[in-house]
DNA sequence: CAGATATTTTGCACGTCCTGCATTTTTGCG
DNA sequence: CGCAAAAATGCAGGACGTGCAAAATATCTG
């Protein structure tokens, strides 16, 4: 066993991811339909054939069923940043890094936009789903700090701290206006459009600008 | 009856208010001691001398009780950003409206810090905090919007979206080092260090500067 | 293959959260 | 005081979430 998350799933483990995605997708779907509250553990666990109890084997809460939190990608973007070639500024490695993570979005563009409509109709799950991306704000902001060569045990700092959460911020947001939009722009461009603007200090755009790249005050 | 906000709370409006606060307050004292999680809306109840189904009169769910929502708090920064003179930078308006609304905290910087135990001892309520913040933030940049001269029933764009997202969330993570930090700092300072940071690009700062304003490459 | 072992699923009981409804108490006012 | 509006309360009930022990299933060993 020298790797479980390689290789070798098991047909233990196999069932395992089965059963979660089974009742994740369970959730999701009737979520959709019915509405987030109005779709009860029970209900979703019977979709999927298991028991209530089990249902909360796999889930902490009622709401995290819906969620679909995925700690790996946390780990990718943090290993990704520590590997940047050092000089490079910290937002365009930010930028880069989530950017690789965020070809998902665009693939598989279906359930996005299932759980797109769920998270309308209940924002309050879009808050639980930002909070459980809390925890790796803070990590990214300790990765960052250390990039920054800052030792082990100090204090975070400011920069570290506030680069992590707006640039969390900004692809919350660039997500919110993707879907907002009737999706006939690529979602890379609209992550792109955001990422300029904070680069470029937030000046405000010249009026009649809809959506491009903020004003070249840049270099 | 002209204004039920000013001058007449009335004796029965005082007495709800009361009771509210006894109840807020009743809640984070408790929790800043036991821990939010093992607070029962039950004793919170009991200490504030009112029975359980009346706590529910005043918060939708255990959390909101310590929360401290205001939602005259949203009304008044909007009402700032509106009458902000014309011609005035979106982030330099964001930035005085919230500075004017946050002296607050350093005033009855006693009862933060108690919440700010009881945040650190179940982030799940702080997540909840934030959330309750969201909705006020699309009303911002729907403010935001408006101030840039966008008609009523266009969609937001990015931008103004991006701007009130990026400030609350600069406030947030200025509260969070603020806190993390023994206060012998004034929040003023690590607020208007965040800004800066905002308004000049995120640029990286010089190693070992620890919490002053970004390198002057403004202007 | 059989049996031992580890892991997962399940049922059950229990406490807490939260809501709707009817009833009682309090408040404001003529 | 007496009355109408508002608030507080008790109660019933559904849903969430957890600990525990028993049953089912997968993995390992001989």
């Amino acid at each position: 066993m020298q790797n479980k998350d390689d290789a070798a799933p098991g047909l233990r483990e196999r069932k395992k991811r089965a059963t979660r995605a089974a009742l994740a997708d369970a959730a999701v779907r009737l979520a959709a339909e019915h509405g987030a509250e109005n779709v009860t553990v029970e209900a979703i666990s019977s979709a999927a054939g298991v028991s209530t109890r089990t249902f909360f084997n796999y889930f902490d809460s009622h709401d995290d069923a819906f969620l679909m939190i995925d700690a790996e990608v946390g780990k990718r973007i943090r290993r990704t940043v520590r590997e940047a070639p050092a000089g490079l500024p910290v937002l365009d490695v930010l930028r880069q890094a989530f950017s690789a993570e965020l070809m998902d979005v665009e693939e598989r563009h279906e359930i996005w936009s299932l759980r797109a409509k769920v998270f309308q109709r209940s924002p309050h799950l879009l808050v639980r789903g930002l909070g459980a991306h809390m925890a790796e704000e803070l990590e990214l902001a300790e990765t960052v700090a250390e990039r920054l060569g800052r030792a082990e045990g100090e204090p975070l700092g400011l920069y570290p701290r506030l680069v992590a959460a707006v640039a969390a911020t900004a692809i919350r947001v660039s997500v919110e206006e993707w879907c907002a939009r009737t999706p006939d722009v690529a979602f890379a461009v609209v992550f792109r459009d955001a990422f300029d603007h904070l680069a470029s200090g937030l000046h405000d755009p010249p009026p009649g600008a809809r959506s491009g790249p903020p004003t070249g005050t840049d270099s």
